[in-house]
DNA sequence: TTAGATGCAAAGACTTTGCGCACTT
DNA sequence: AAGTGCGCAAAGTCTTTGCATCTAA
C-alpha cells in the first residue's frame, strides 16, 4: 500500500529532477490531484486548490498543469465540448462522449487495439486513445431519438 | 453531371422545405461552400463570403451555418485545438489530427467499422465517425520524437 | 404586414501572457 | 544572490447573444 504522502514525494521528486522549483502551489496542485482522484477540469481544480490555499490564480493552475504535463506527471483530455479535464497519469482509458447530452464514459482501451494496428500499419499514425474523447450518441439519446423520429 | 447553380438550388429547396427564408446571405454562404469544396472554418468562410458581399457579419455566418447544419445541409467536425470546420454534407469521413503538429488525416471511413460493432454492442454507443478528429501522433512527428529521445 | 434574418457590439467560456514582486535554491 | 515562479490583470481565440433594423414571403 503506497500512502498519499508517498505518492506526493514521488511527484516532487520528478520535479526536483526536473530542475523544477517545488513551491506550496504546486504541493497544493498535486494533493487535490492526489485526493480528488478523478478528472478534474481547470476550473474544478482551482476552487478545490483554493480551499487548501487562498490566492492561488488560475493561471498559476494553468502553468503547473503544463508543467506537470511536460513531466510526465499528468495528462490532459478533452472530453465533450467544454474545458479540457486532467488527471494523474498512469490511467489512461479512452472517452467516449455524447454529442446530445455531453456524457462521458469510460471503456476498456482494448477495444481500440485491432484500430490502433490498422492506422498505423495503413497511415503509420499512432492512435492515443485518452487525448480526445471518441464522439457518437450515448444510449439514451439514441432512444429519445428514435422515439421522436419513429419514422426513420 | 450535376452543376453548380443545381446544387445551389438543391441546397435553397431545402431551405424552403425547412420554412426557412431564402437570403442573400444564405445563398453566399452555400455558394461559398459549393465551390470551397473543402473543410472552412467559420472565419475562412467569412473571409470568403465578404469577397461576394461586404457586410456579411461573423455572427450571421455561424447563425447560418447553424441552420444549415440543423437542416442536414452541412456537417462540422473538430479537427486538433483550433476553429471547428464545416462542410457540405455527404462526404463523411473520419479524421487522424496530430496532437504535435496539428496536421490532419482523412481516413476510410471502414477502419472504424469493427470499433463501431463493438462500442455499440458493449456499451449502446453509436460512433460518429466524423464528428471529432481521432487523436495521436502522425509519421513525421513520431520519427521526429524517436531521433530525439534515442532511449525510450 | 409581420415573423424571421441581419449587423453590430458586447458578452461568454476557456486559456495564455506580460509584468513586477516574492520565494526557492 | 540569482532566477524561477507567482498573483493580478489584460489579452486572445472561438463562439454566442441582445437588440434595433431590415427584408423575404
Amino acid at each position: 500500500m503506497v500512502t498519499a504522502d508517498e505518492r506526493l514525494n514521488e511527484i516532487l521528486t520528478v520535479l526536483r529532477r526536473g530542475a523544477k522549483r517545488v513551491t506550496a502551489a504546486k504541493r497544493v496542485v498535486a494533493t487535490v490531484l492526489l485526493e480528488a482522484d478523478r478528472h478534474l477540469t481547470a476550473e474544478e481544480l482551482s476552487i478545490l486548490a483554493l480551499r487548501r490555499q487562498p490566492d492561488i490564480s488560475s493561471s498559476t493552475i494553468y502553468r503547473i498543469l503544463e508543467e506537470f504535463e511536460s513531466l510526465g506527471i499528468v495528462v490532459h483530455a478533452h472530453l465533450g465540448q467544454g474545458a479540457a479535464v486532467f488527471h494523474l497519469a498512469g490511467s489512461e482509458h479512452a472517452h467516449l462522449t455524447c454529442d446530445e447530452c455531453g456524457a462521458t464514459l469510460e471503456v476498456a482501451a482494448h477495444h481500440f487495439d485491432a484500430l490502433g494496428r490498422e492506422l498505423y500499419s495503413s497511415y503509420g499514425f499512432t492512435l492515443n486513445r485518452h487525448h480526445v474523447a471518441i464522439s457518437g450518441t450515448c444510449d439514451s439519446c439514441r432512444e429519445i431519438t428514435q422515439k421522436t423520429l419513429p419514422n426513420s
